[in-house]
DNA sequence: CTAGTTTGTTGAGCGCCCCAACTAATTGCA
DNA sequence: TGCAATTAGTTGGGGCGCTCAACAAACTAG
């Protein structure tokens, strides 16, 4: 009820995460506390295992005592990142610093099995991650799951058109496959931790509102909103691939007409640019579309780049409705959309242009995202260490 | 930089605020703080003019010594409220307590006049409401004019197309135009204002995510997220009345084409139920067009109720791809939007089904607003309530 | 080697919260 | 009427945790 020091801790610790090894000096200047206070709240913090002394000597060549710069501590608590995607599952831990300690990718068609035997195999390769030397702590540990579906306010699944699956309790169900649970597991949509991935160490670092958008094999999106991952009052924020565009257009499989998820998605887009849809499924890595699509428009085929302009203005009026709508600092492209940003950035800017009502006074910047395929995994071992961070403060004050 | 007594004090003004005269005992119940704590904040409250004994007896025939209540001063800060509209002025000044203490409406066809000139009437009757003898207090005033266009980061109204205003420094202008400039004067728009009305004493009560769809001359939106309005990163969120739904529609006024505004706007919408829309341009009351719809569809005209479908399933296209980005508790249907609600929902709800991907698992609701045309004004003093109540917690500290 | 400079630590002081004891004001019951 | 019982509010002691100032430590410059 009193959290005053706890909030102090924190306070301290977020700075020497997110700002790197640095001298209590430095943190009092930057906190605005007091050297003393510093001081004490290093030394709980040291003792707790969550910083140490660092080697790192920060000293631009100046006057005085040299200063004992602190960093995270390796040896601190840990956190998975999981991704379960449709041909493949993902495993990353890293250390509070956010360095990686274990990197596991399996491709599986997920599609083909049960919920039950992935989230099993998944467990596997969880274990053989905290069954890496540096695991053997007695910190907490903190895992995120991603998936490419509707996640509600209780961590379930409710559906992944993509996967197949409807109602899968993928919390519970992994945490049962476990043979030693995490402290805290948390699942989260893939678009919605591919822009906290971005915001985190991205295209995204710095802004504080925007909006992912990531182009899968659906288009769904992640928002951003005043620096924190923007969820939605059931968890179902983001569904960016079915806005509408054309009221009386084709029909989508999600029972709507016209969404932008059918006008400019994947199969659309390859279709228009000549490439049969189906060459997909014959086991191309995801990637695929994106690169192939940017090789074809850098050789100047017309197909392909009238394709792209197509594809360009219709997302530049679902964006331009996204824009009217929250006035984002930038849009972020994705997915296999990163890749072709060059070449869809006129259109989508000229759609902004003539729709957004603020016109050109608001700068809604459209950019490539920096993370590619990696986004969703980075994205869900960056929220389980941001929650670490949070919750790790709490910990010198229960250890007293 | 240790705001933790005036972390505190706010915590008990604000709790006294919202939720009614209460005593230093059911204080501590709630806050979590101690007794004596309280007790000293109260005095401390009491003696800053926030706070005072209350002749309310808070007492359900229960044996001990009664509780000595305490509410709001009504002799302490006040607060105005302001609007400029296409066809009128109002003022509204209220204390801290949310009473209403002045109220004046001045039709002015502030087209017709320049910026300036609307702004010295204006300067002038928030002139009266300062002459009113509650307003003789030593405690800081704060301001807020709600006005109908797109208000920049700084303040600023950049564009109001139904004024035909632009670039226009309201808050400056204001602030000179005035002898006694209050202690924080901010712009913002109408919709916005509106939205924070239905907030606090409307049909958003108790809501944390939703969105206000203010029908007025154009369509506009407040966005509340996590129980905050969201301005966006140059304060141009909300402009619902620009996202597309058909991209080849017909021209809108903003350069658009398509435009929900065009579609299913108030001279779309009384077109398409027979009247000719330059009726309206004759004096009528803003609440015009609503009632007398209201009326006709009432009377079962045949007309006016495909009208109301045609325009319902419009607004309901637009409602979706909002659902779809932002899933919030729900949407309140504002301005002349609100009476004619019962002919509306049906389609709405019709075109959220289909067109919503997480269909019936997210229920968004649709709700008339229910604070009619003095949305914005009332959203104005709340906003400014909000600000006073917020710094007010300072004040006492400040006063040692 | 000493003066100057910057870092980190130590102990006094203090603001502010909690706790416990106490006073105050009422009801219930003998 | 009077004396428990009960609930509200106040008062003073204690302690957590921050700030401040003085000091010790470790280095550079001349």
């Amino acid at each position: 009820m009193k959290p005053v020091r706890e909030h102090n801790l924190g306070l301290v610790l977020r700075r020497v995460a997110e700002e790197g090894p640095r001298s209590r000096a430095t943190l009092a200047l930057e906190t605005g506390l007091n050297k003393s206070t510093v001081s004490s709240l290093v030394a709980d913090l040291i003792d707790a295992g969550l910083l140490r002394d660092s080697p790192v000597e920060e000293r631009p060549t100046r006057v005085g005592r040299p200063p004992q710069s602190v960093e995270l501590d390796p040896e601190g608590p840990f956190v998975l990142g999981l991704e379960i995607n449709v041909d493949y599952l993902a495993v990353w831990a890293t250390d509070l610093a956010g360095e990686v300690r274990h990197r596991s990718f399996v491709a599986n068609d997920n599609r083909a099995a049960t919920p039950k035997d992935v989230i099993a195999l998944l467990a596997r390769l969880a274990e053989d991650a905290l069954e890496q030397p540096f695991a053997g702590s007695r910190h907490p540990m903190l895992a995120t799951v991603a998936v490419p579906g509707l996640v509600d306010a209780d961590g379930e699944l409710a559906v992944a058109p993509n996967l197949g699956w409807t109602d899968v309790p993928v919390a519970r169900l992994l945490n049962e496959a476990l043979e030693d649970p995490p402290y805290c597991l948390r699942v989260e949509n893939e678009a919605n931790l591919g822009a906290v991935a971005e915001l985190v160490e991205g295209a995204g670092r710095g802004l504080s509102d925007f909006v992912y958008v990531s182009g899968e094999i659906g288009i769904g999106a992640g928002v951003v909103l005043r620096g924190e991952l923007f969820r939605g009052a059931s968890g179902f924020a983001g569904e960016f691939g079915h806005l509408t565009i054309d009221p009386f257009g084709p029909p989508c499989g999600c029972g709507g007409r016209g969404c932008l998820e059918r006008l400019a998605g994947q199969d659309t887009l390859l279709r228009l640019a000549g490439w049969d849809a189906r060459m997909r499924r014959a086991g191309a890595r995801p990637e695929w579309p994106g690169a192939m699509l940017a090789d074809s428009a850098r050789a100047g085929h017309s197909r392909t780049l009238a394709a792209l302009s197509q594809v360009g203005h219709t997302l530049g009026i679902a964006i331009a409705s996204l824009a009217n709508l929250l006035d984002p600092e930038a849009v972020l492209l994705g997915g296999y959309l990163a890749p072709l940003s060059p070449w869809l950035t006129v259109p989508i800017y000229a759609e902004l242009e003539t729709r957004a009502l603020a016109g050109r006074r608001m700068r809604c910047r459209v950019l490539p995202a920096r993370l590619g395929g990696e986004a969703a995994v980075r994205g869900a071992v960056a929220l389980g260490r941001r929650a670490a961070l949070e919750e790790a403060a709490a910990l010198p004050v229960a250890a007293r």
